[in-house]
DNA sequence: CACAGAAATTCTGCATACAATGAGCGACCA
DNA sequence: TGGTCGCTCATTGTATGCAGAATTTCTGTG
C-alpha cells in the first residue's frame, strides 16, 4: 500500500466516474444555453452524444435534478428547467439569505492566501470585461461567488449554495449581462470586508449585492 | 383528456418510481438510525434488502449524497453520513438564515386551512407527547417544519429547507429528544404568527426557535 | 511472530437487454 | 366531419451481466 499511495491520491483522484463528467457536462451545456429551458432531454439522445451508456446519464440526471437544473417526470421524460419571473425572485430570496451569512463566514476565517485568490479572480474578471468576454465573466462570478462558500468552511452551506450560484449564474447570462461591470465594484467591496475580517460588513456588502442583482433583473424583466 | 384527470392525478401520481421508493425507505431507515452512521452501504444488500435491483439503488443513492444523508466516494463505496459537532453546527447556521425566511413567507401566504393544518399537527404532537412516543414526535416535527415551508410557496426554497429539516430531525434524534416539549411551545408562537400574517413576528419567531434548539443541542452535546 | 506480497473475493462502474408505459397517428364509426 | 378506438413507435423503468478496482485473506519469508 505505501507504494501505491502515489498514484492512488494523484491518478486515482482525478479519474471521476462517469456519472460526474456527464453531470458536469450537462450543467455546463444548460449553463451556456446549449441545451435551451423546457428543452426536452432523452436520455438516449444524451448518451450517444457523450459516448456513454445510459446508465451514467440517468445517475447525472438524478444530480441535475436535485440541484434544480432539470425537472424530472415519472415516465414522462426529463425538462431543463425553466425560470419565470416569480421562480427567479424565489431564487433571489434564499440568495439574500444565505449570500450574507457565506460572506460573514467567510470573513471570519479567510486567509490572506484566500484573499488573494479572491483578488486574482476580480483581475481576471476585467481583463474579461475589457475582452467584452460575457461568458468567462459569468465563469468567473461564479467562481467568485463559489469560493466565497468554500473558504467560509461550512460544507454543508456549500453544498447547498454552490448550485444556487449556478442557477444564478444562468439567470446573469439570459437576463442581466449587461450589469456585469457594475457588479464588479460590489464585489471588490466585498473582498475588502473579507479581508478585514469584519462579519458584519461583510454580510451586508453581500446583500446589497444580492439586492442590486435583483433590482437589475427586475428592470430588465420589466422592460 | 377531460375524464383523465381526475384518474390520472390519482392512480398516476401515486405509482413512484422504484428510485423514489427506495429513496423514501433509505430516508426513513437512515432517521430511524437502523442504517447508523458511518454504516457502509453495499449497493447488491440494499437491492437484496428491498427486493429491487441495483439500479433503482444507485440512483436514490445519487438523491441521498445530494440531500447529504449519505456520502459517497468513487470506487469506495457509500456511508451514511456523520454529523460531528462541528457539522452540526454548519447545519445550524444555515437552518437560522433559511427557517425565518420560510416562517415570514408562510406569515405572507397562509390562509386559514394551512393554518387549521399546523394546528392540527401541534394537536397530534401533543398527544404523541402524553404517550411518550418520541418516533411519531420527531415526524410531526419534521412535518411542521416542511409544512411551513410549502406553505410560503417558494418551491426553490422548499426543495432546499425540507432535505435540511430532516437532517436536522436526524440530529434532534440523536442527541436532543429530551427538549421535545418545550419545543412545541415555541411551535404554537409562530402558528400565531402566521395566523396574524406578521411576517416579521415570525421571522423572529422562528428565529429564537432555531436558536432555543441549537441552545438546547450545544447543552447536550457537551454534557 | 511480524510483515510483505500475491491470490481470491467483494464490490463498484458501466453497458446491454428486456419490459412496460406513454405519445402520436391513422382508421373507423357515428 | 368530429371524435374515439386501437395500433405503432419512442422512451422510460428495471434487471442482468461483465470488467476492473479495492479490499481482504492467504501464504511464505525474515
Amino acid at each position: 500500500m505505501s507504494s501505491s499511495s502515489l498514484s492512488s491520491h494523484t491518478l486515482g483522484a482525478t479519474h471521476l466516474p462517469l456519472r460526474d463528467v456527464v453531470a458536469t457536462e450537462l450543467r455546463r451545456l444548460i449553463l451556456g444555453g446549449e441545451l435551451a429551458p423546457g428543452e426536452r432531454l432523452i436520455e438516449d439522445r444524451l448518451a450517444e452524444l457523450l459516448g456513454v451508456s445510459r446508465n451514467p446519464v440517468r445517475e447525472a440526471m438524478r444530480v441535475l435534478s436535485a440541484e434544480g437544473f432539470i425537472e424530472v417526470t415519472a415516465r414522462r421524460g426529463a425538462f431543463v428547467s425553466t425560470m419565470s419571473a416569480q421562480e427567479a425572485m424565489n431564487l433571489f430570496d434564499v440568495r439574500l439569505a444565505l449570500e450574507p451569512l457565506g460572506a460573514r463566514l467567510a470573513a471570519l476565517s479567510a486567509g490572506p492566501a484566500q484573499v488573494a485568490e479572491l483578488a486574482a479572480i476580480l483581475d481576471r474578471a476585467r481583463l474579461a470585461t475589457d475582452d467584452g468576454n460575457l461568458d468567462a465573466l459569468a465563469d468567473l462570478n461564479t467562481d467568485f461567488h463559489s469560493y466565497v462558500f468554500e473558504i467560509g468552511g461550512n460544507n454543508y452551506l456549500a453544498g447547498i449554495a454552490i448550485p444556487m450560484v449556478k442557477r444564478a449564474q444562468w439567470l446573469f447570462r439570459h437576463s442581466a449581462a449587461a450589469r456585469a461591470p457594475h457588479s464588479w465594484t460590489e464585489h471588490r467591496g466585498l473582498i475588502e470586508a473579507i479581508r478585514s475580517a469584519d462579519g458584519e460588513f461583510a454580510e451586508s456588502e453581500a446583500r446589497n449585492h444580492v439586492l442590486a442583482a435583483r433590482a437589475s433583473f427586475l428592470r430588465s424583466a420589466t422592460d
